[in-house]
DNA sequence: AACTTAGTTCGATAATCATCAAACTAAAAA
DNA sequence: TTTTTAGTTTGATGATTATCGAACTAAGTT
C-alpha cells in the first residue's frame, strides 16, 4: 500500500476522533468556556457553570483530553484544563472565532 | 440576552450535526474525494470509487444533504452532489483546506 | 486520626448509529 | 412492454455512547 495513503488514513482516524468530540452539546459547551474565558478551568468550575454532575464533567473533559484539543496541568489533586490551540489551528483552523 | 442564548443554543444544534456528519470515515472520504474532485459525482461514482454498497452511500448522501454539506442537483432519477461551501465556510472556515 | 476537596471509575440504562441485503420507486432504454 | 439503471426505504444486527449515582483514590485540612 500507497505510504501516503496510509498517512491519510492515520490523519483522517485523528479528523474523526476531533470530531466526534466536538458532535456533544456539553463538550462543545465546554470549548466554548474555556475559549471565552482564555484562562485555565477545573473540572468542578466548569461542572458549576454548566451544571453537570461531576463524573460527567470528568468523562467530557477525559474525552477532550484524549483527542489532544486540550492540555492539562496538574496541581495536587486538582486538574487546570485549557485549549490546546496547535490542535485547533492544524485541523480546525477558523473554527474557534465562529464560536 | 434569553434571544441571544436561545440562538446560541439553536447554532450549537447546527454545529453539533456537522460535526456528526463529519465525524464518520465514510462520510469524511465523501466529502474528501468531491472535495478534490472539484465537481459533481453521483451515488453509484463514489460508490464504486470508494467501494461502498449502494444502500450506505444514498445513507450518506442523505446525511451529508440534511445538514447542509452538500448540494444535490436531480436530473431524472440521477442525483448529482457536490459541496456547499457557504456551510464550511460559515462554521469550518479553513478546514477544507486540511484535507 | 477524622474530615473535606477534587476528580476517577464502575455499573446500569437508554439512545443513537453504520452496515448490508432485499424489496421498492421512478425513469430511461431496448 | 419489458428491461435496465439509479437511488431509496426497510428491517435486522452489532457497536458505540451519554448520563447519573455510588463507591473509590489521593491530597490537603482541622
Amino acid at each position: 500500500m500507497d505510504i501516503e495513503l496510509q498517512q491519510q488514513a492515520a490523519d483522517d482516524q485523528r479528523r474523526i476522533a476531533i470530531f466526534k468530540a466536538l458532535a456533544e452539546e456539553n463538550r462543545l459547551r465546554i470549548i466554548r468556556v474555556l475559549y471565552q474565558a482564555q484562562r485555565e478551568m477545573t473540572c468542578s468550575e466548569v461542572g458549576a457553570q454548566l451544571n453537570i454532575s461531576k463524573s460527567t464533567v470528568s468523562y467530557h473533559f477525559k474525552a477532550l483530553r484524549l483527542v489532544g484539543l486540550t492540555n492539562t496541568r496538574q496541581v495536587a489533586q486538582t486538574k487546570y484544563l485549557s485549549l490546546r490551540s496547535a490542535t485547533f489551528e492544524q485541523y480546525l483552523p477558523g473554527f474557534l472565532a465562529t464560536l
